[in-house]
DNA sequence: AAATTGATGTGAAACGATTCACAAAAAACA
DNA sequence: TGTTTTTTGTGAATCGTTTCACATCAATTT
C-alpha cells in the first residue's frame, strides 16, 4: 500500500509528461514501460485506489489525472511550515516544485535571529511565533530541517500545536504519538546505500570475471 | 533485503548513540525498542548480513559497529561528485554528515560560469572537466541535483565516464543500463505522501467521530 | 449480426518479508 | 557439577505484495 502510493506518484509524473506531448489515452502497458513496472502492477495499483479504465480502450489521461488529483489533495491548498533555515532548509524554502503541486510553505522558522533576516519571499520567524502561524494558516504538515540535536524537541512542539504530518530531514527517529505521520529523508543513508550496492556489484562482477578466467583456463 | 539494509542503518545510528552514552552491550530487544521494530526482526536482519552475537550475552556494540563498518565501506574513503550547484546542490555540498561517514564530495560541477566562482571549500568546475576528475579520484558514485530537464543527459554522461551509482534528486526516472544503481529522492513525493496520509487519517477520525455521535444518539 | 481481437479487472498462485516458536548455547545460580 | 534462566539463531507459519491466468467487456472486422 505504501509502495503502490509511491508508484501512483510515478504514474502521475509520467502522465503529466505524456499529456504535455499531446497524448490523450494510455494503456497499462505504455505506463508500465515508461515507469519500469509491469502492466499488471499498474492495473492492480489503479484497482487499489478504485481507478477504473475502459475495457479495451485503456485510460484517458485527463480522467486519470483528475482522479489522482482528487485522491491526493482532498482540499485544494496545503499550507506547510518549514522549521530550520540552515543550508537544507534554505534550499527547501526555495524549491519551486512544491508550489507547482499546491503545497505552499507559508512560513519558515529558525532560532537564529540572524537567519530571521533572510528575505527570499517566504518570511522567517522566530520559534515563538510557531503556534500563532500554525493556527492562522490551519497548518497540518511540517518540514523539519533542524539539527539532529534539536529535532525531537521541535517535533514535540509541532505536534503539541496540532501538526500531524512531518517530513523529517534530521537523521533521528522521532518519537511521536501514533496518529502523527512521519516521512524520514536521510541523505547519508541514501548515499551510503548506493555505495553499498555499487561495491557489492563490483565484487560480484569481480568474481564473475574470475569465473570467466577459470572457463578460459579450462580450454 | 532493501528493507533490511535500511534497518541496518537505523540500528547503526542507534548503536553510535548508545556507545556515546557509554553503553557497551545491547540485546536485540533494546535495539528493537529504540528503532521501533521487533527483536526478531533485528536478529533476522543481523542474520541476513551474517552478523552474529553471543547467545544469552547479546551483542557488543563495538563489535557490531566494526562489522557494519566493514560491511558498508569495503574500501575506506568514498569519493563522490556532485552535479548541479543550484539551491539543493549547494546545500548538499555543505552537508557535513557525509564527511563524518567517510563520503567525500571531491568536486562539484555546474554549467553556469557564475556558480563556478562559489568558494565554500569544495571546488566548482565546469562540466567539461567531469571526466578528468572522475578518473583522477576514481569516483564511482555521483549526486545528481540538476534541473529535471537535463537530468537524463547528465546521467548519460556520468555513466559514460564510469559512474555506477547515482543519488538522483531530479523528479525523473532515469534510464540507465542495468548495472547502474539509482536511488531517487523525490522531495515533492515525500511531502505529498505525508499530506495524503494526514488527510486520510483526518477522514478516518472524522467518521469515527460520526460513529461516536451515532452511539450517543442511541442513548 | 456474428466472430475476432485486444484491452481491463480480479481471483488464484507464487513469491517475499515478517512474525512465531523453539532448539541451542552461554551465563548465573544452587 | 547440575539446574535454571535468558538470549540468540533459525526453520516454520503467517501475512502481504506481486505476478499469473483468464473471464469480461468493448471495439473492430467480416
Amino acid at each position: 500500500m505504501k509502495n503502490s502510493l509511491k508508484r501512483i506518484f510515478l504514474y502521475r509524473a509520467c502522465l503529466v509528461r505524456l499529456k504535455l506531448m499531446g497524448v490523450e489515452k494510455v494503456f497499462s502497458l505504455t505506463l508500465a514501460n515508461e515507469t519500469g513496472v509491469t502492466p499488471d502492477q499498474v492495473r492492480k495499483d489503479f484497482s487499489e485506489f478504485n481507478i477504473r479504465g475502459n475495457k479495451r480502450g485503456g485510460y484517458y489521461i485527463n480522467d486519470l489525472l483528475e482522479k489522482m488529483e482528487k485522491l491526493f489533495h482532498a482540499n485544494k491548498d496545503n499550507n506547510i511550515v518549514l522549521i530550520g533555515m540552515g543550508n537544507m532548509g534554505l534550499a527547501l524554502s526555495k524549491y519551486s516544485k512544491f508550489v507547482q503541486r499546491n503545497m505552499n510553505i507559508v512560513a519558515t522558522f529558525d532560532i537564529d535571529p540572524f537567519k530571521q533576516k533572510i528575505r527570499s519571499g517566504i518570511p522567517v520567524y522566530s520559534m515563538s511565533r510557531l503556534q500563532e502561524i500554525i493556527d492562522r494558516f490551519r497548518v497540518k504538515v511540517a518540514i523539519l530541517a533542524v539539527p539532529e540535536i534539536s529535532a525531537q524537541e521541535v517535533a514535540d512542539e509541532l505536534t503539541r500545536y496540532g501538526i500531524t504530518g512531518i517530513v523529517n530531514f534530521a537523521p533521528v527517529l522521532l518519537k511521536v504519538t501514533q496518529e502523527v505521520i512521519i516521512n524520514n529523508v536521510n541523505l547519508c543513508d541514501e548515499l551510503e546505500s548506493v555505495i553499498y550496492y555499487v561495491h557489492k556489484q563490483m565484487n560480484a562482477n569481480g568474481s564473475k570475471n574470475l569465473e570467466l578466467l577459470y572457463k578460459d583456463m579450462k580450454y
